[in-house]
DNA sequence: CGGTGATCATTG
DNA sequence: CAATGATCACCG
């Protein structure tokens, strides 16, 4: 765990191994950050906590958290099986002006291409300082989730851009959800009406199902076996 | 507002 | 009791 930015992801994941094990209340006396009572009020402290740990630059701009190396830093919490415990928010849903836009161009698609994922044992009934962190490490898409995506990424932005958002519900997509994204149900921006005519709409983003996301941290869980057998 | 970090909490 | 829709805090 350093100060300095890390300049390749092996410095990094070493990094992410150093704390692994630690619970979040010893990773924020460390770092000499105040623990909350509860998350409440405070969701994104524990990704923050860790931004701060791993040395993550990106702060709230809308690049990735380590733009010299194009990972993505993702907590995910987990139960004691290692089951994901909540959906995973990737980012934002762009509403307009996306016609014709391949996967491959599409923000989420460049987002989920590197990605650094922390587990971090977060069960409701464990207080917050006493949550273990988990060890961390670097993930790809395989072509089959990749496939699996961009498959849910297509049917989903063909309904925003004909004027299909308001039929949009979680439960569209097989691994990919369009969820609301906003302070509350009453903010607004723009998107495309049933006609084609602009409207205003509650904002989306895009988040992997928690299945997605268990499948990842198995196919984790057992490489990580295999290498203790042989 | 739109983006970052997510979890909460009601409901089926 | 999982899943969907709602919400919290902070920044530019």
């Amino acid at each position: 765990m350093k100060k300095t930015p890390l300049n390749t992801a092996g410095q990094l994941l070493h990094c992410c191994h150093s704390i692994a094990g630690l619970t979040l209340g010893q990773l924020a006396a460390q770092l000499k950050v105040d623990v909350p009572a509860n998350l409440k009020r405070d969701k994104g402290w524990v990704g923050q906590l860790l931004e701060l740990a791993l040395g993550a630059e990106a702060g709230s701009q809308a690049i990735p958290d380590f733009p010299a190396l194009g990972i993505e830093l993702k907590t995910l919490p987990i139960d004691q099986q290692g089951k994901p415990l909540e959906s995973t928010y990737v980012c934002v849903a762009p509403l307009t002006g996306v016609t014709s836009q391949s996967w491959q161009q599409s923000w989420i698609c460049q987002k989920l291409q590197h990605v650094l994922w922390v587990p971090i044992l977060a069960e409701r009934q464990i207080p917050l300082a006493e949550r273990v962190i988990g060890t961390g490490f670097l993930w790809q898409p395989s072509v089959a989730e990749q496939q699996a995506l961009q498959q849910d990424w297509e049917e989903l932005m063909e309904l925003i851009t004909l004027g299909g958002i308001d039929q949009i519900r979680g439960a569209h997509g097989k691994v990919l959800q369009l969820r609301p994204k906003a302070a509350d149900s009453k903010a607004l921006t723009a998107a495309v009406g049933a006609n084609g005519e602009p409207i205003q709409t509650l904002p989306r983003g895009f988040y992997l199902k928690a299945s997605f996301t268990a499948a990842i941290l198995s196919r984790q869980f057992n490489l990580a076996e295999q290498s203790l057998k042989y």
